[in-house]
DNA sequence: TATTGTTATACTCTATAACTATA
DNA sequence: TATAGTTATAGAGTATAACAATA
């Protein structure tokens, strides 16, 4: 348990599991939030993925998107309908490529996404008993 | 900017917004995963969540399942009908209240959560070099 | 030929309401 | 009366295949 190369090499890897553990049990935690955090706006889950994903003033291509939720692109389509049915963003046809439309958000979208993003970069409390230190380890650990 | 009382707390709530920040980044970028994840056993990003929350030989009520993934009871019966008719759940009346009944995992049930958390607690490398102390730091934030 | 986005189809997921059986 | 689970229904999410326009 205390030997100075091979054990202290199994420690080591414990500690990533375990960490790599509590993620993901976080990251379960915050997707049974989700739903009921997201229907305060009238968002369900992937809409609030969407919302996060573009960013005001930087339109991304529809295909981005598919690639980004694992998802077909013939779901994005019904998707961003939706979304442009309740003037959230908006297609453009793209200048480089005839074949593809990005996507933005209307200023309404951009209000929204800020609306959702703020609350949620209020963190829990509990976060904001960390050092810096502790933050700069949670940059490394999200790369 | 290096204040002794009132500055400090700032930058003590910066901090915590930005992990807060990556964290969510860290979220929903595991979202944009988990279906192509769980295909990969024939399983639904709920199917997932659920058989993360069914520990072997810990039943549970359905109506936790539906708390915990914020959704109707009513959707509860479905979601486990399709997984009890592929033999990884089954329900169990309780002793305690005629009323509920519990979900346990089958024996292929428990094979496929192992199979697949085995696979997800294998840390994508970078969680390797990590400290002890940042590990207890991740127990701290995911309260 | 390959790629972007669309339409069509079927199945899963989720929200709502009404119902049964227990408590 | 209140709660656990079910049924029924409708809308949203998602996988597959076929298609039009463009590269």
């Amino acid at each position: 348990m205390t030997t100075k190369n091979g054990e202290a090499m199994k420690i080591g890897e414990q500690n990533a599991c375990r960490a790599w553990q509590l993620l993901m049990r976080f990251f379960f935690m915050q997707r049974g939030h989700l739903p009921s955090w997201g229907a305060r706006f009238g968002l369900s889950p992937v809409q609030c993925h969407v919302l996060h994903l573009i960013e005001p003033g930087q339109p991304i291509p529809m295909s981005r998107l598919a690639e980004t939720l694992s998802c077909d692109a013939s779901n994005v389509t019904g998707l961003v309908d939706r979304l442009e049915a309740r003037g959230l963003v908006r297609r453009q046809p793209s200048a480089a490529d005839r074949r593809v439309k990005v996507l933005e958000l209307t200023a309404a979208g951009a209000r929204l996404r800020s609306t959702v993003f703020d609350r949620m970069t209020k963190p829990p409390e509990s976060l904001e008993r960390l050092s810096a230190d502790e933050q700069r380890m949670l940059v490394k650990i999200l790369k």
